[in-house]
DNA sequence: TTGAAATATAATGATATTTGCATGTTTTGT
DNA sequence: ACAAAACATGCAAATATCATTATATTTCAA
């Protein structure tokens, strides 16, 4: 079992917005560095430091075919995660009435209950 | 339904350690500010930063309680989140067919060779 | 063999994050 | 009224992240 702390850097990895749609893309496949650079707007270079980042943490990997790279998933997190980011929360969770501990107070300002 | 450039914020602003455990312990319910303090080491003001980030995120709340804050998870995403981050992953993905090993086969997509 | 394509690396500067420290505010107990 | 408890806020320093630009490497094709 990876420890936490692990965990919380591969967050930290992939919390950028195209980072995450690198990630979006791979898990519908395998794809070389010019594919992205189709897709979204960034340089090739600034896209090679991401890839290369996802990499150094575990989080995708990549073989070589003639000149191209051709990435894709490693870590099994990733399709879970995109999934949940997916999804669609509509409601708040549920406020406390009151303290539990103490069973009393209430919201700061005009915070409606 | 929030758009994905918030969510990769919400990831931004969960992926820290103190952050992570602070949600972890607000996911078994509320708890004020020195409950916190006792259980990880932290200090009391850089705890109360990273409560109020948390906050300005709309990731939690709170309410007053004499000269308590108690804190309660706001957004649904979060026990989703955490419950995935304690999953056990073992394998790896299955690397496509094309393995880095053989330098062999093919990329798949219309690309020019 | 020469050039271009595909990609990586390195250096730089700008901006953001994180923490420590000092101090402020509100509430409670005496 | 006073002091302490519980917490927040403001600021500065250290550090990390990010995009840009320039340059290097490898492979393929003519």
């Amino acid at each position: 079992m990876r420890p936490m702390g692990m965990k919380i850097e591969l967050l930290r990895a992939i919390a950028h917005p195209i980072r995450i749609q690198i990630l979006d893309e791979l898990t519908k496949g395998v794809k070389c560095v010019s594919d992205f650079e189709d897709f979204f707007e960034v340089s090739q270079p600034n896209l090679s430091q991401h890839l290369s980042l996802l990499r150094r943490h575990g989080i995708i990997d990549y073989y070589v075919d003639g000149r191209l790279r051709c990435y894709f998933l490693k870590d099994p997190i990733i399709p879970d995660l995109i999934k949940l980011l997916k999804n669609d929360y509509e409601e708040e969770l549920p406020s406390p009435a009151c303290c539990p501990v103490t069973k009393k107070g209430v919201y700061p300002g005009d915070r409606r209950r």
